[in-house]
DNA sequence: GGGTAATAGTTGTTTTTGTAACTATCAAAG
DNA sequence: CTTTGATAGTTACAAAAACAACTATTACCC
């Protein structure tokens, strides 16, 4: 405690690196496609597990329900995805990409891969696999105090 | 890119574990204290730096001059820290914290440091000091797309 | 079944944030 | 000096976020 130092701190480095990792990207698919952060990741979880519900993908990314929400209408009023109905309980919708959904993820993808090599260069293929299953790790650890 | 996958983009990743480690620690300051993020930044960028001005804060940590700007007020309010004057460069506020800040800082430096060690349980020692290395690797890559 | 609690998702209200424009001061060049 | 451009920090306004309250549906249980 006594040598308690700010830089090695882990959510302060973490959050640093996550701000600085995701800032350039961000940039890319916002001017390309006028996305914001909540609308890009539901269409990527839709896009990689859908069909899913609004739920599914708060429990999965930690994202608040009320962002999915409104990130949902949003990708909704541009016909990327669609909702479809549960018969087996009608409180759910289960999203889907439409066509043109399936288009623009592709493209994000595409660009969100290269932008992954791009960032690994910085550490090698071994060091980002095992970063990967740290942050894992301490994620395990801290769920327990997540709370929605 | 055919197996690109979601879970192992490094910067989704590193926003989840960010966000779930920093989460607790958040919510027991936020209790304690009141304070918001960027204020609980700039409080421990003052106290492990300072006098240090807002411009030093934004380029050491990456917060903008505008969070800057109010977390500063609010703390100010609080009397937690005072701005003190350069006479070199008058548009400078080199920034310190009063003895009550202090005293609040180092009771935070104390809840910080035992949160870090209850998360690096998670991982260990060896792996932590590990992980701090490949994040600043990661951010050092990133820097060059930063601008503010 | 009928009542109570839980869940999925939405909407309204208040804070916080991002962006740009602004003031004040300093630096550089002629 | 004085003009031009840069820098430190603040403020105004619009966009996005958090938080709580709400609707609709399902699950539990007596």
């Amino acid at each position: 405690m006594a040598n308690f130092d700010l830089e090695d701190f882990l959510p302060y480095r973490l959050h640093q690196a996550a701000e600085l990792a995701s800032r350039r990207f961000w940039r890319s698919y916002k001017e390309k496609y006028g996305l914001t952060r909540p609308e890009w990741r539901v269409l990527f979880n839709v896009g990689q597990y859908g069909p899913i519900s609004a739920n599914e993908i708060s429990q999965r990314s930690y994202l608040h329900k009320t962002k999915i929400s409104r990130a949902v209408t949003k990708l909704e009023q541009r016909r990327w995805l669609r909702r479809n109905e549960d018969l087996a309980d009608r409180r759910r919708q289960p999203l889907e990409l439409t066509p043109s959904g399936r288009k623009a993820f592709d493209d994000l993808r595409k660009m969100a891969s290269d932008y992954d090599d791009w960032l690994v260069e910085a550490i090698g293929q071994s060091k980002a696999k095992s970063l990967i299953k740290t942050l894992r790790a301490i994620e395990l650890k801290s769920e327990s105090a997540a709370g929605s």
